[in-house]
DNA sequence: GACGATGTTGGCAC
DNA sequence: GGTGCCAACATCGT
């Protein structure tokens, strides 16, 4: 479900329930999601105060006060929830002074870390999809040999990406997926981050994409899905050209594509 | 019931 | 160091 989209929605959704509050406990019972040991995180929390709650990449930073930070990555299914009722894979509760935070996964791909500094692994990262320059852009994609496929979704490239929407910014661009990323002419460079800019920006206002069961902390469904013209649309249409879309593999990922707009 | 696919990414082999 | 493959897990569709 998660992609910068969804976790942009994700954020915005939760920034007014949190920001100023305070956390009274947190409970954890899943070591799998939980990164570090389950009562030194719950000492690390207890008593500190949400400054804010932010977007880095795929991550949910929360900057606590007076010092540290709080980090969740949704991965496949993780859902951070406001006020729902615990279940089968509810793996963290956090009680605030008001109101109540839980995380929910059932696939157990996210994760959960509190620290005093970003972790390392998050300050690796690329520069995030929406900020990142033209010319940094072009410059990091001339050193890149592999298929652009594997390069967009690469977070050290840049952070935010995922399968739906490197195939649907590949396909505004009419870029091939299999595409060597230092091969691409300019022009088409520019076109294709034109492309991700755009496919974002239009996600976000769908407040992202929900195919089986994504939704924002408050439960509220994304409506992107409804526009993809081409993830999960095999052997429909294209709506350019009419073609069939089709589906393969790259990168291990299930690939969808025009083969008529998307030549190589 | 078996099998394959699903929004992610980290560890390992080359 | 760059690149690519596979595994981690639960659920759903064929």
């Amino acid at each position: 479900m998660p992609e910068l989209p969804e976790v942009e929605t994700v954020v915005r959704s939760l920034a007014p329930h949190v920001t100023g509050r305070r956390i009274l406990n947190a409970e954890f019972n899943q070591p799998r999601v939980l990164r570090g040991d389950a009562e030194a995180t719950t000492r690390m929390l207890v008593g500190k105060k949400i400054e804010s709650v932010g977007r880095y990449g795929k991550f949910i930073v929360f900057t606590l006060r007076p010092a540290g930070f709080l980090i969740v990555h949704l991965g496949m299914t993780g859902k951070l929830l406001w006020n729902g009722a615990p279940e089968k894979h509810t793996h963290a509760i956090f009680t605030l002074d008001r109101g109540t935070l839980l995380y929910n996964d059932s696939r157990q791909f996210g994760r959960i870390e509190a620290a005093r500094e970003l972790p390392e692994g998050v300050q690796k990262l690329g520069p995030d999809a929406l900020a990142v320059s033209l010319d940094d852009f072009t410059d990091f994609l001339r050193k890149r040999k592999s298929r652009l496929k594997a390069v967009l979704l690469d977070q050290t490239f840049v952070r935010g990406l995922g399968n739906i929407y490197v195939d649907e910014a590949l396909f505004r661009a009419g870029v091939h997926p299999m595409t060597i990323g230092a091969t691409l002419r300019k022009d088409r460079v520019k076109k294709l981050y034109d492309a991700m800019r755009e496919v974002l920006n239009e996600a976000i206002e769908r407040r992202g994409s929900s195919i089986s069961d994504y939704v924002d902390s408050d439960g509220t469904r994304g409506s992107f899905q409804a526009l993809h013209r081409v993830y999960r649309r095999t052997g429909e249409p294209c709506l350019t050209c009419g073609r069939a879309i089709e589906r393969t593999l790259v990168a291990q990922r299930g690939t969808h594509y025009c083969p008529k707009c998307q030549k190589r």
